[in-house]
DNA sequence: GTTGAAAAAATATTGAG
DNA sequence: CTCAATATTTTTTCAAC
């Protein structure tokens, strides 16, 4: 889909605050609500916007601990290997990626013993991998939902 | 804050989709929209809630491309190392980790051309860290936005 | 805490330029 | 594509349990 800066701002602010009334935007962006309701209409539709998701502070849910544990995967064992990692509870994304590790993975846990219990009980038994290191996250810095989209016509 | 079971089964369905409407969580969840309404403010307030964010289809809005560094921060220099990071555009999350890294960021970039240029005109510069390594994200294979609540009585 | 009902506000739809 | 006006739905408030 061909996205025009209009859109792109549009975009902007639902990805600040997914729940900024139409005519809220329309104002912001100086147009009709009708317009940004056939706009957003137009993006859903096209994927463009994948959904809308309230962000949960982990900790409040009892998620305490969260890690990285990036993987070596065997020749051929790809599809078998990934479906594995899909199926671990608390896993949250799958990456594959170049470099150390073929597939990285962020996973959720109570505490650090239920992220051990996990990686013994789910991660030891995996067939198709060679090696995998876990790195624990003591704390995330910064965490911008906003992805940086640039209007194509200002380089930045 | 201290959440009971209504509060997480609202707290799932907002994750899932943070524009389901009040009275559509009061049908699932089989209380009144002011019940629903009363608890979300609430956990808004309490900051359990910290957002609604539309997610995006980075590739539509430009950004194909997308990696996680790890840094290797001297000793000493971590505040510094870190403000250095959070100013590099198109850093998204900073994480501090145990294990091979001291920091792992996410980053997105228009393309690989102008991810190596962000790397080699700004991580290239940076002070205070001894190395680096890029994975490059060929590919997201799972992406959750739910993160897995339990509720405290059942044992997962 | 929870509710139902009323009031206020937002969104969805329509028809026309 | 955009708009204004209308219809529908949702959010918000509030007295009462």
């Amino acid at each position: 889909m061909e996205l025009d800066d209009t859109d792109r701002a549009i975009l902007r602010i639902l990805m600040e605050d997914a729940r900024t009334p139409f005519s809220e935007i329309a104002r912001q962006i100086d147009m009709s609500s009708a317009t940004v309701h056939d706009r957003v209409g137009r993006m859903e539709d096209a994927g463009v916007i994948e959904g809308y998701h309230a962000s949960v502070d982990a900790r409040e849910v009892g998620l305490g601990t969260s890690a990285l544990v990036g993987f070596r995967v065997k020749q051929g064992h790809e599809k078998e290997a990934l479906q594995q990692l899909r199926d671990i509870e608390g896993v949250q994304e799958i990456h594959l990626t170049t470099g150390e590790w073929d597939v990285i993975l962020r996973i959720y846990a109570e505490d650090t013993d239920a992220l051990r219990e996990l990686m013994f009980d789910h991660v030891a038994e995996l067939k198709g991998f060679s090696r995998s290191q876990t790195m624990v996250i003591l704390g995330t810095e910064y965490d911008d939902p906003v992805l940086p989209i640039q209007d194509p016509d200002d380089e930045g």
